[in-house]
DNA sequence: CAGTATCCTTTACGATACTG
DNA sequence: CAGTATCGTAAAGGATACTG
C-alpha cells in the first residue's frame, strides 16, 4: 500500500490522500459529483436535485470542484442567465472510482447502523 | 445510480452517502483505516505511522471508527497498558473498497495540481 | 437565474498540560 | 502508554437578504 504518514508539513502535499482525496470528501462534494453523473445540469437543477443544500454552499463547492479540474462551467448569458455544470473527463474518471464506494455504503448501511446502536448501548454504562 | 437527493432531514439518514460515507471522509479517517490495513497496531504505533496527527484527534477518530464497526479495540492492562486497534471484517471490506480511490488519487495527483494552477492563473485577472 | 454579502453557529482541529 | 481536560483557532456550513 502507499505510505500514509508524513514527517513534515511540506511532505503532506506529496500525499495523495491529503492533497487530492481530502478535497473530494466533506459533506457535499461526492454528492455534487454524483448528481452530475448522467448529464450536465444547470445550477438550479443541481440544487433541486440535492435538496438540502443552500445556494451559498453549493456555489462554494462547485468552485472547489471546478478548480480541481473535475467540473466545467458554461455560461449562457441570457437573459435570463443560464449556467451549466458538467463533468470533465477527469471528473468522470473520479466518479467511476467513487461508485464502488457508494454502492458499498448502500449495501453496508444496515451493518453500520447496527454497529452504532451496539456501541452506544455498550458504552453508556459499563 | 442511487439517488443523491433528500427532501427532509429525516430522509437524510436513509441516504448512504450522508449516513455512512460522510463518516469515513474527513481529514484523518481514511488515513487511519489505511494505517491498519496490514496488521493491528497499538495507539502509539498508529500515531508514529501517521506522523502529523495529535493524540487528542487520533483518539477522537479511533472512537468514531470503532463506533461504526470498522475497528476493534483490545486492551492489555499492563502495566504498562497496551491498547491495540485492528480492522474488523467490515473494516477490511471498507478498506478494499477504498483502495481503488486511493490509487486513483495517487495516479491523478499531477493532473489535479495542474488544474489548480490553471484555475488560479485564469481566475486571477480576467 | 445564478449568484454575493453578511452574520451566526457548529464542527474539526491544534497545542499543551495532566493522570491512572 | 494511552488516554482526558482545557483552551483557543480555523474551516464548514446554515439562514437570510440583496443584485445584475
Amino acid at each position: 500500500m502507499l505510505p500514509v504518514g508524513v514527517e513534515s508539513a511540506a511532505e503532506a502535499s506529496n500525499c495523495p490522500i491529503r492533497s487530492v482525496l481530502s478535497n473530494v470528501t466533506g459533506k457535499w462534494r461526492m454528492i455534487i459529483l454524483l448528481a452530475l453523473e448522467d448529464e450536465p445540469k444547470r445550477f438550479g437543477a443541481i440544487k433541486r436535485c440535492i435538496g438540502d443544500i443552500t445556494q451559498r454552499v453549493l456555489t462554494e463547492n462547485l468552485r472547489a470542484l471546478q478548480r480541481d479540474g473535475y467540473l466545467t462551467r458554461t455560461v449562457d448569458p441570457g437573459p435570463p442567465i443560464a449556467v451549466s455544470y458538467g463533468l470533465t473527463p477527469l471528473g468522470q474518471d473520479l466518479v467511476g472510482a467513487l461508485k464502488p464506494l457508494v454502492y458499498w455504503s448502500n449495501d453496508q448501511m444496515d451493518s453500520v447502523k447496527t454497529a452504532r446502536l451496539v456501541y452506544d448501548r455498550e458504552m453508556r454504562e459499563p
